[in-house]
DNA sequence: GCTCATAGTTAGGTAGCCTAATAGTTAGGC
DNA sequence: GCCTAACTATTAGGCTACCTAACTATGAGC
């Protein structure tokens, strides 16, 4: 890597970081939204399919297991979810939706979607083709540090 | 707005969403560092120039002012920042680096840096542009939602 | 010189994360 | 078959970073 490759990468991995902390400020509006935190949204979600184990929502999450545990026994007291035993594994516990948890999360994400659209439509065309083109490559990176 | 553009701006909104949640990962992984927390090394940073206020160090963060008192003080224990008064507004104050404060922003800077170049070094050139053509976008977007 | 606005702090509360310790279950070696 | 080691989840206790509401002190307008 020659070394004008090396300062570029150095200014990307700066500018980078400072996007990074500033999207605070849409994440921020994005939870505003609602009743359901975004930790609870995305615990939802991934019960849409099927039931999934605790280990396995927090390995989602990225979260250390007794953290998903947390938001497992918050989401069954606020009526959303369940908790079932495995039947192929007793040590194990599948969290399942409840059919308000199925309304939930369809409404929230909706709303949310809602926010997002209403502030990508501000941007110009070209903005949003850069943001589309980026998206895979920051998903890459995510992957990549998942684990 | 044609049918095809509104469907596009949907999925687009989705997609960004999506990213977003994921970046949890990569801040972690920046915030696994070290002595500094990320929000204490934001607020460090907005001290480099010149003294601070508290209410403007929270319009930064994007907090609310007590939440700023909060880190200041934080930061004071620390010897990393040192409040002084507002020779032009008594009821203000204004929040100083001192010297460990401005070593300490010096290198937690340094070394988030090198780990985030580490991860991007393993992109190709090519996603590292579509990334760098983001940014921008992305630092628009969230400066017309800090108000 | 009131009154109202502004700057910051204090008090008390919440969400979300962590580690360490514990109970119960499964799986492998012998 | 049994014992140990590995795994799944929960509980307990602690931390950071937010928040709102209530307060103190100063500044500004009329």
């Amino acid at each position: 890597m020659s070394t004008r490759e090396q300062t570029e990468l150095q200014t990307l991995a700066q500018d980078f970081r400072e996007a990074l902390r500033h999207s605070v400020y849409l994440v921020r509006r994005l939870d505003a939204d609602g009743d359901l935190s975004a930790a609870q949204l995305s615990t939802l979600k991934m019960l849409l399919d099927d039931g999934v184990r605790v280990g396995e929502i927090a390995r989602n999450l990225g979260v250390k297991v007794p953290s998903a545990t947390e938001q497992v026994i918050k989401l069954e007291r606020a009526g959303l979810a369940r908790r079932e035993a495995d039947p192929d594994d007793s040590r194990a516990v599948r969290v399942v939706l409840t059919t308000e948890g199925r309304a939930a999360v369809d409404s929230a994400n909706e709303r949310r979607n809602a926010v997002m659209a209403g502030i990508l439509a501000a941007l110009t065309e070209d903005d949003r083709k850069a943001l589309a083109a980026a998206l895979p490559v920051i998903d890459k990176i995510n992957s990549s540090l998942q684990n």
